[in-house]
DNA sequence: CCCTAACTCTGTACTGTGTACGGAGAAGAG
DNA sequence: CTCTTCTCCGTACACAGTACAGAGTTAGGG
């Protein structure tokens, strides 16, 4: 029923990642010509990703891709973890430039709604931690972004980068929501609607299930899955967050103002 | 430097684990005595947890901790998977019930901070995907308590479903980055600043990463470094988020009330 | 009391993972 | 031409989840 993992990584020397994050110039080459790139890479670990899952994207998988034995990936890449850093960055390198002159409740709107779809677009990004390794060009730009739809609005520098966390983060959990379940749909082959019909018959079976013990759960679940024709509605659950979000935001800029 | 991925699981019938979690009497039992129980097992796999990771749960490690052979834990679980969802439900059931009486902000509050603190006792619980899991008794406490803290302030029941949605979402995204980020001190063996001080010359190496191309990141991200004397305060995130969440609640309460 | 059905427990084995290691061959430097 | 450096590959190892079949243990039915 449930059951996703989250594993990282622990790399000892970020150098060579970062440069090739990058992109370096390349050392000398003496040897034979490379038949790839590491971009060449990357895109098809995207592309495996894209299709199916983060699990999909194995040293092994990504290599037949590409027409390559599974070792030879070493030499374009440090290893598996490296190679999740590249895609990140790679799939940040999707989010616009901030359309100038907007204020900034349409500014933060427009890049919520620019990542949402970019979840949508590449739901393996929220199965992969990115804590130490937004160091790409493209998640320095993300950042660069996001920040610039709040500067100058009376906001001093720690509010302005909570702020920004505050408003991705929520789409982070509200998109993790949405795909999560999609994919779980995906998986077991079963929709949330028929999954709840073989579910529901076995609780009821159990009487401290009941629903006499749970009352407002029983109350809003039903009148949440009348509304949403689902157990859960995350476009929603993410459109009325981010207007709760914003007016927070407003009743601190206001204050700041006066 | 990054890459944590989630696993799902796509289990296809939900009836001996719902079964499993409500703790089902236990059928006519003819054979040897059990050596354990099935909660044996989850407060097995619970402690190599806290211990450690999600990823330590090994079938293997789990059966070693307990003295017993690898396949004899299916007799006690259907597999891995259901095993989570037990752990899940298991740790639900630390949550305390709510203190009666107090107003929905301070209701909120409390169980912001306390999912705060169970994050913090049971980082694993971020690893993990919850959607079809929330099944057990403890999960469904867990909901209802949510539920009570706004119940009768004037939301309609999508509303509350939604409201308490964005609280518990934003706990989840803040403390994730908050432990993300402790493992990763503990699994590379370096603090956010030692880190850095090794990244940092890579990244001065790099002309097209110049603080002048990324003005506002520079400036704030040192901001933020200095007050925070890390690259990332997520206590500090987490409540300057819960206060603007509830601003932004409060606004849509009292437009309710008019 | 014994036999048999039901149950627990275990050893072995299969597929699949990341990647360390060593060797084979290609291509530029001298 | 030779040497050094590089790419690429085959093999191998440790570890994962768990299917399967068998050995041993207990309680119910006759």
């Amino acid at each position: 029923m449930a059951g996703v993992r989250t594993q990282d990584n622990g790399e000892g020397d970020p150098r060579r990642a970062i440069e090739l994050l990058w992109g370096v110039p390349a050392p000398p080459r003496r040897g034979p010509k490379p038949k790839l790139t590491t971009a060449d890479v990357v895109r098809a670990a995207v592309a495996l990703a894209d299709a199916d899952d983060i699990d999909a994207v194995t040293m092994r998988r990504v290599a037949e891709h590409l027409g390559v034995s599974p070792m030879s990936l070493y030499t374009y890449v440090p290893g598996r973890t490296e190679l999740l850093d590249l895609m990140i960055d790679h799939a940040h390198g999707e989010l616009p430039a901030p359309e100038p002159g907007l204020g900034w409740r349409a500014a933060l709107t427009a890049i919520a709604e620019q990542q949402w779809a970019l979840f949508h677009r590449h739901p393996w990004l929220l199965q992969v931690t990115t804590s130490r390794s937004a160091l790409g060009p493209h998640s320095f730009a993300k950042y660069e972004h996001e920040l610039a739809a709040v500067d100058g609005i009376g906001l001093d520098d720690v509010e302005m980068d909570a702020v920004v966390s505050l408003v991705t983060g929520l789409v982070r959990t509200t998109a993790r929501s949405s795909l999560d379940n999609a994919r779980l749909v995906r998986t077991s082959g079963m929709t949330d609607a028929q999954w709840w019909e073989r579910a529901a018959p076995v609780l009821a079976g159990i009487p401290a299930a009941d629903a006499a013990h749970y009352p407002l759960s029983s109350r809003v679940g039903q009148a949440a899955g009348e509304a949403h024709n689902a157990a859960e509605n995350p476009a929603y659950t993410f459109r009325f967050g981010l207007a709760r979000v914003l007016d927070g935001i407003e009743a601190l800029v206001s204050q700041r103002k006066q």
